[in-house]
DNA sequence: TTAATATGATACCAAATGGTATCCAAATGA
DNA sequence: TCATTTGGATACCATTTGGTATCATATTAA
């Protein structure tokens, strides 16, 4: 079973995650930035933090007190290549995102 | 906000419930026949089917005594159009990303 | 008609989940 | 130096989740 792929799924099932997921996005930011944007305690949000390490989505410097959390691009290839087995069923969309991330190189 | 992407992305959460998306994109079937795959109750199985349905990804077609059920290609739609928001911020990193598609996969 | 089949509905359970509060350690800055 | 800031680690809690068992209902087959 590829836990890569379970991991991921999970931690984009939560609202939260997928929230920083899209701030980080944006520009990397501490545990305490990101508290700051949510209306929960800075554990709560280092546990989301720690689900989407364990899915590959992020990663977590340390740097100095700090601990700097970054956008993982790679960490979405076993959702994407999941959803590309129904590449026939999701239309051209999948084929769409698919290109765009193809194409800056080819 | 959008219940439709949440109760999307929560349905892909669970490694049955993608087995089974990825089984109805074979052939449509009976909450029986997909008990036939799966080492759980018919109860289990249904109450999949049911979080699958209010995700969108399945519709439940009464036909006789039985229930068919069958994949329902559109309810991928918010999950892929939030994985398209990210192709504005990707750029430069887009490129990692399709190496890491492409690797595993062809 | 009657028995078997396919599913619905409900109650129940253990574990996981998302959150809090609290205390502790390590950098940092005045 | 020493208070402040940033984060780690626990313990705890309520709710959700994934599963079971059981009983009821409707359709189909014999």
């Amino acid at each position: 079973m590829n836990t890569q792929t379970q991991n991921a799924f999970r931690a984009l099932a939560d609202p939260t995650r997928r929230d920083i997921v899209q701030m980080l996005a944006s520009e990397d930011m501490t545990i305490a930035q990101l508290t700051d944007r949510f209306d929960m305690t800075r554990a709560a949000v280092k546990k989301h933090l720690t689900v989407l390490s364990d899915g590959g989505l992020i990663t977590i410097e340390a740097k100095g007190r700090e601990r700097i959390n970054r956008l993982e691009p790679k960490g979405m290839a076993p959702v994407l290549d999941w959803l590309s087995y129904f590449d026939r069923f999701w239309d051209e969309r999948l084929a769409d995102l698919k290109k765009a991330i193809e194409g800056p190189k080819k």
